[in-house]
DNA sequence: CGAGGCCTTGAGCCGGCTCAAGTTCGGTGG
DNA sequence: CCACCGAACTTGAGCCGGCTCAAGGCCTCG
């Protein structure tokens, strides 16, 4: 399924990596980067694929380049909650040891590092500065992780979909400009699911931000924010 | 407003503590447990004490010897979201740089072991295996925190509580026996702000699953599972 | 035995859900 | 280039699970 991207010129694609001065690379010397850079450089990602399964043991840490990503739980009836979107910087089955609970799907076409956690493991004995990566990755994870909690346990669904909206302009910031213009790389079910409302309620809540002014436009999967929206959010 | 309760034999503690052995502990030399016990043995927890305190910077991390805790996140208007509870052998504060999400209020009088931070950090880079420890860890929150997104978007009242109530029972595992009597720690008020439904709501809802027989008796904070428990549950 | 938490119960309401059309849009083939 | 199709999204009408407000019961502690 996967295709490999790596070239003859075997240290160049981590050479002009922009990802690479806030992951575990950081920590590795030229010789390494060279050694990753043959066996296990970039490789692309289609749109829909899966890097990990939920119930299955995931082999491989992935460092996302580019892209973004969708981490859902199924429960056994059917129902479908996403517990995260994942964006460059991010890592994918970090410290998964047993059986995912998640499953990974790209929302788009994108890039991905792909490390197997055996090599990883070895590595990360020889720098300590990797864990020390992880441990820093599993704390903005945990973080979020609680945001989003409050966000489920405490919120209304005009609260909940403006949450959603700040944290998407965060996700992006740094990329595109801070235009008050986003892009939502995913469906209105995939942000139903992750805010845990329905798709009717979601779609309702966005007219009803546009007509009151907090938001200047929703057409499809880009959103203008309004006037009134850094009043609202806080 | 904590008490210390370290001894003249200074190495006492340690050696009968029932968490060593699953903590960060664990990987250090006699020697070094002799310097932590005289400096950082076991404190006493009151009740409704704070260990750690939203917005502020934690200096310590601590080990749970004993009693049980819960995270509180307070929304600026008042709202309260219990983001998760903890009890022994889980760690408080653990990897928190910056200020915390959090504060941590113990439930009952509990013991705790208290590390402070940049102790830790020098700590962790003579003995590696403390970093595992952590990332284990923080792994093992990552998941629960995960499972409480789910619960907290799909599942309804009846769902919610059967799933706390489960939570508990494994929770208190290999203490209590598993006698289908489950000991609630904490207010009614703690579980409903948990679940992300109201304190009337929680209270009908055990009703309902008493009078149904999924519960044999409700009484205050002691629950007893009936017959239909498990295949309620899955 | 009275006061004050904490918990339960009751009655009515409402935010978000359900079911059911309708609309927009990108892609595909004629 | 348009006609068609299916998927994604929006909109409408009515309902219901959980919320609100309010009262009452039951402990514990003074």
């Amino acid at each position: 399924m996967e295709q490999c991207s790596k070239s003859g010129a075997s240290a160049h694609f981590c050479a002009i990596c922009d990802i690479r001065s806030k992951s575990i690379c950081a920590e590795m010397t030229d010789e390494e980067i060279r050694i990753i850079s043959r066996t296990m450089a970039h490789h692309a990602v289609s749109e829909g694929q899966a890097l990990i399964t939920q119930g299955e043991i995931c082999e491989y840490l992935y460092v996302v380049i580019s892209g973004s990503y969708r981490l859902v739980t199924l429960l056994p009836d059917g129902r479908r909650q996403i517990t995260g979107f994942v964006f460059p910087g991010d890592f994918l089955g970090a410290g998964a040891t047993g059986e995912s609970p998640v499953t990974a799907e790209a929302l788009e076409p994108g890039l991905v590092c792909r490390f197997s956690q055996d090599f990883l493991a070895e590595m990360s004995q020889r720098h300590p500065g990797i864990k020390d990566r992880l441990l820093s990755r599993a704390e903005t994870e945990l973080t979020r992780a609680r945001t989003h909690i409050v966000v489920l346990g405490k919120q209304t669904a005009e609260e909940k979909v403006l949450s959603f909206l700040q944290l998407m302009e965060q996700a992006r910031r740094g990329r595109d400009r801070a235009t008050g213009r986003i892009y939502l790389p995913m469906a209105r079910q995939d942000i139903a699911d992750y805010l845990g409302l329905r798709l009717e309620t979601l779609s309702r809540t966005l007219a009803a931000l546009k007509k009151a002014g907090t938001l200047a436009s929703v057409s499809g999967r880009f959103v203008e924010m309004g006037e009134r929206f850094e009043i609202v959010t806080g």
